[in-house]
DNA sequence: AATTAGCACTCGCGGGGTGAGAGTGCTAAC
DNA sequence: GTTAGCACTCTCACCCCGCGAGTGCTAATT
């Protein structure tokens, strides 16, 4: 346990920090908070801070840096994330109600806000049902062999796969086949629709094989597409100024290590894992090597029928946890409004 | 007009320098090449060389390096680009194989398959046609108030927009407007459409009006999906070590940005545009600065029914203008392959 | 017991000097 | 036209050094 005023300290040294990515020195703090005590008296209680490992120097004659456990502490008992200012919303609800109904739009939308505010990178998953229902199914006549399936699921998701046909069918059968099928069919999930254990002719079977394929490859995923913006912004953060930081985060976010790092995130985050609850990993908390110089914050959300995404910021240990956590969290409710408004 | 000499020793420069990213003395090249000539004579013609501006020198204790107009001739008159080897052709289509019917994929697997083989960044355009036509449309009622609009376009491009009801209508409901709608409508351009000047009651005429904005905005872009791939390993190149170097590549190749560069590199490369043409823009023949470090090889690609799209490679003018030649040409022919398979 | 002034000590950083190495241009001979 | 030889130029890596920043310790003060 800290006395009052070594947390007090702690607490100037992180913000101090984060404000200004330089060691801070005991004569800093003094001034800049206009303590009424002497730099000495400080110098003293950073070196208790360092004995307790809250905080580290980087060398010798430098001044504090904090350590992962001096965010922890922060984060956990320190700070006081605080909604934002009316304005704020007022303009990112604005936003929001531009992109009407399209789910992949509002995690894109917040990403690119949360980007935009924090200039941290934040990868948001756009709202995922864990299992579909089949809403309805069209087929399109694309050309005399080739015919296009289209596969409309619970929640505006629109899946299509091109199908490749033994003999030509006119537009005029694949409506009626659609037709039967979505008779039979429409409203049901992969489950039921296995269950019914209806024979099909060829092309039918066909269909309905390609169909139940997408759903379930669709449900295999445990997230829906994902947003990722800010990446060039957190590139100007002065721990990434040299080439081979920049490299290695690019490695980490790059497009192609999306899907990879998204579970990573989340399999760290989901411990308490409700709906609406902000988590912060800092640092060496994270059980990958790559993203130790990173903290990540991440707030799931949920909707009706089982629709989940996640919200997440990814910055340097040095991040303003404060406000990022403020940001999260009022994302993750505005999310969970929309899906309410909408699907609820 | 160069000397046959010249023109081979230049050949030898640009070679050289592509390979090792470091200036080539005139030792170095004698060297390598096994010339029955001394250093001394390589060092007047390269004199002569550095006077016509096709090479540069660094600094005055530094070997030559190809100056933009170097490239401008090597490409034009030097480097004899060759089909890639059957055996990578071979496993290339095999990727493409797996891949049947979906443009949007094809247009993504060509990138990544440049971006793995050259390492530089590269860009393809999925297929896009001038004019679409529509070929079917669909309603699903996704919620009392909501229902989900689902258009086919010609070549299986598929577009999708909530509308917001004035009062509820039911699936069957919908389902016969949707009928309704396509008895008129299928099969034809916006253009036809309106000129129909059909008369709706509320509710189709909103459907109606959606559905002809979605072609509308779709029918302005000038191209289909834009797939970038690549970034990473272009950032290995020596010429983006420095962080700042890299920032300015992010810029400019930026998923952002994207949206600006494609037609900032069109704009560039289409002095020609007949598909199947490969044209490279080097250097200072960029007309924005941001890309002057860069050069840009290109070819549109065209298909049946008015498809069209573009693949295009950016790496460092310092790159491998034989082989990239070689393999946009080569991906480019494939494209048009696929698509008089698919539509033709 | 806590605070503080004073001071010696440590360390990183930037500037200037330097020597080696690379590569050229020129000249004179072939 | 070619080439050996050589002086010249320029970069780069290295080291040294002094400055400034900041600390830890000690002894005096409250």
């Amino acid at each position: 346990m800290l006395t009052e005023r070594r947390e007090q300290l702690l607490r100037f040294i992180v913000d101090e920090y984060v404000r200004s990515a330089q060691p801070v020195a005991s004569s800093a703090v003094v001034q800049r908070y206009a303590l009424p005590v002497s730099s000495a008296t400080i110098r003293n209680e950073m070196a208790r801070l360092e004995d307790e490992g809250y905080i580290v120097q980087p060398h010798t004659s430098a001044g504090r840096v904090p350590s992962d456990k001096g965010y922890r502490y922060y984060v956990e008992a320190l700070m006081r994330p605080q909604e934002p200012p009316a304005a704020i919303q007022q303009t990112i609800r604005h936003q929001f109600h531009q992109a009407a109904g399209e789910t992949d739009e509002w995690a894109h939308l917040a990403a690119a806000v949360l980007a935009a505010r924090l200039s941290y990178v934040s990868v948001v998953t756009a709202p995922h049902a864990a299992q579909t229902r089949l809403r309805s199914l069209q087929l399109v006549s694309v050309h005399d062999f080739v015919a296009l399936l289209v596969l409309v699921l619970q929640e505006t998701l629109v899946l299509q796969q091109t199908l490749t046909l033994d003999r030509p069918l006119s537009q005029a059968e694949l409506a009626g086949v659609a037709a039967h099928l979505n008779s039979l069919y429409a409203g049901r999930t992969v489950d039921e629709i296995r269950a019914m254990q209806m024979e099909h002719r060829s092309f039918e079977a066909q269909t309905v094989h390609a169909a139940l394929d997408l759903m379930e490859s669709e449900e295999a995923e445990s997230f829906g597409e994902a947003y990722l913006e800010g990446l060039r912004d957190m590139l100007l953060e002065p721990e990434f100024a040299q080439g081979d930081r920049m490299l290695a985060l690019m490695d980490l976010l790059g497009r192609s290590n999306l899907d990879k790092a998204i579970p990573l995130a989340r399999a760290a985050g989901d411990q308490p894992a409700r709906p609406g609850e902000v988590t912060a990993i800092i640092g060496s908390e994270h059980p990958q090597d790559a993203m130790q110089q990173c903290s990540v914050v991440i707030s799931p959300y949920g909707g009706p029928s089982g629709l989940r995404g996640a919200i997440s910021v990814v910055g340097p240990t040095r991040m303003n946890y404060s406000r990022t956590v403020s940001m999260v969290r009022y994302m993750s409710g505005i999310m969970e409004e929309l899906l309410d408004a909408y699907f609820g």
